[in-house]
RNA sequence: GCGGGAAUAGCUCAGUUGGUAGAGCACAACCUUGCCAAGGUUGGGGUCGCGGGUUCGAGUCCCGUUUCCCGCUCCA
């Protein structure tokens, strides 16, 4: 991870937020190829949510709402957590879980005389990021930034299904930024106080759930495999407890190695009615559906599945980064086996030399190329050490013009992972790359 | 937020009992090389995390602070 870390910040992938200055806490940059790759990502998703289904719409809704929504949501509630410390064994725990305000750690962790703990008093910790709507704070009213982009969904399911004249069952789906001020953010981008959620929201007719929530249970794996992460780094994980909407909960976990572990992705879970109940509770307006041949009306269950697009980006990266020895060499190759599809730089292109019009030509072809890929053009230092420069990205392929090239119109194209050339014309590169780079 | 550790060039680090900052790699230019890193020459880069203090003088000693790492705690 320490080398993922540092490659990310070497090449541009990630890097500290506002970092002159010392760094801001657990908020993160994405550099030139950190918002390709992230980019690529999403796009993969919005692919397969909204325009390759005709059931799914998608929206972008504010980051700022009605403050009443939170406290529909639970979020006011619940997203405060009262917490105390013991002073001898330096352990903090939730008040509201604390048995005859007793310090739950064991006797051993508190040495000596102490052998009960000192509690301190209850103290909150809000988890939602406050500001003020309104220049004058005095007469401003209060509004947080979202904890979760699920309730622009939730307060827009009626606007969607009217305007869009879909039927039950069908989702709504939504890529945006959420903030949470988390007690212990950490481990790179993994958690972050300022993240972005691609969730999707799938209302179904109560009693069909169970199977909607299956369905989606496995569709959502098998888009992580289309991503490129290996199989056996991912697994299911049920919730052993559940969050007070919900019925059924499973993660998707992916296994950063190292200290990390295998780590939540992606959560899908059945939310039953609760949020739309809750929003047609507090605001007063109807949120029911009218299923017309059935002549029947019902306030439909929610499944969702909620992935964090930096916890997908960081899992991209980990999975694809493996060293290679090269005989006779001390440092190995450093690779990005990034699935082509989330390549930041699809295709490179070198000139071997900067003689006999070869950057002219190389130039030219990468020139041509940009019009439909993400293209780098290099003609600095040894073939071989910009074959390695590209490997470090992830770059598929490396195109590579050279005398023979000037003469007769072919250049040479070398895989990223194979290491097989093929020698092609100039003229066919485009349906080439086209053939092998999905999406 | 608590305890411990760390912070010097883009990266990895060195820097004697306080005396005006170094190496390797990386990067840039030119040459060489003609399909898989490390060849040659030259060059750009650091107010030593930040702010105070002690001192004639602080990368070095003291205090504060920020960020990161490891534990604890929390996590919709």
């Amino acid at each position: 991870m320490d080398k993922l870390v540092s490659l990310c910040k070497r090449r541009g992938f990630i890097f500290q937020s506002s970092e002159i200055y010392g760094g801001t806490g657990s908020v993160w940059d994405y550099g030139p190829l950190g918002v390709e790759l992230k980019r690529n990502l999403k796009d993969s998703w919005w692919r397969a949510m909204v325009r390759m289904r005709d059931d799914i719409e998608g929206i972008d809704a504010a980051i700022l709402m009605h403050p009443r929504v939170w406290e529909a949501s639970g979020h006011v509630a619940g997203f405060v957590d009262p917490l105390v410390d013991c002073k001898v064994c330096k352990g903090r725990f939730r008040a509201d879980k604390l048995e005859d305000a007793q310090c739950p750690q064991k006797p051993s962790k508190h040495p000596g005389e102490h052998t009960t703990c000192q509690l301190t008093d209850a103290r909150q910790f809000n988890l939602m990021f406050k500001t003020f709507m309104g220049p004058l704070e005095e007469t401003a009213s209060v509004v947080y930034l979202r904890p979760e982009t699920a309730q622009g969904i939730f307060v827009n399911f009626l606007n969607v299904q009217q305007s869009s004249r879909q039927k039950v069952p069908f989702g709504i789906a939504q890529i945006g930024k959420a903030f949470r001020n988390e007690i212990t953010p950490g481990n790179f981008i993994f958690r972050t106080r300022e993240f972005e959620q691609m969730e999707m929201q799938f209302f179904v007719e109560p009693g069909t759930d169970e199977e909607h929530f299956e369905y989606w249970k496995d569709a959502r794996m098998k888009w992580h495999h289309s991503l490129g992460l290996s199989p056996d780094r991912l697994r299911y994980k049920a919730h052993e407890q559940l969050a007070h909407y919900a019925r059924a909960a499973f993660d998707i976990e992916f296994d950063f190695g190292g200290t990390l572990g295998f780590q939540e992705i992606e959560g899908i879970h059945n939310r039953t009615d609760f949020d739309l109940r809750r929003h047609q509770e507090y605001s007063g307006k109807k949120l029911e559906y009218f299923d017309q041949p059935a002549n029947k009306r019902y306030i439909p269950f929610v499944i969702e599945t909620s992935v964090g697009a930096d916890r997908v980006t960081l899992a991209a990266l980990v999975n694809a980064y493996r060293e290679e020895e090269v005989a006779g060499e001390s440092e190995g190759r450093v690779v990005l086996g990034l699935h082509p599809s989330l390549a930041p730089i699809k295709a490179a292109v070198f000139a071997l030399t900067k003689k006999e019009g070869m950057p002219e030509m190389a130039h030219r072809i990468a020139g041509e190329l940009r019009q439909h890929f993400t293209v780098d053009y290099d003609e600095t230092g040894s073939i071989g050490k910009r074959y390695r420069r590209q490997d470090e990205v992830g770059t598929p392929f490396c195109i590579t013009v050279d005398g023979e090239s000037v003469k007769d119109g072919t250049v040479t194209v070398r895989d990223r992972d194979t290491l097989a050339q093929d020698r092609i014309s100039a003229d066919a590169i485009r349906t080439y790359l086209t053939e092998r780079l999905p999406g």
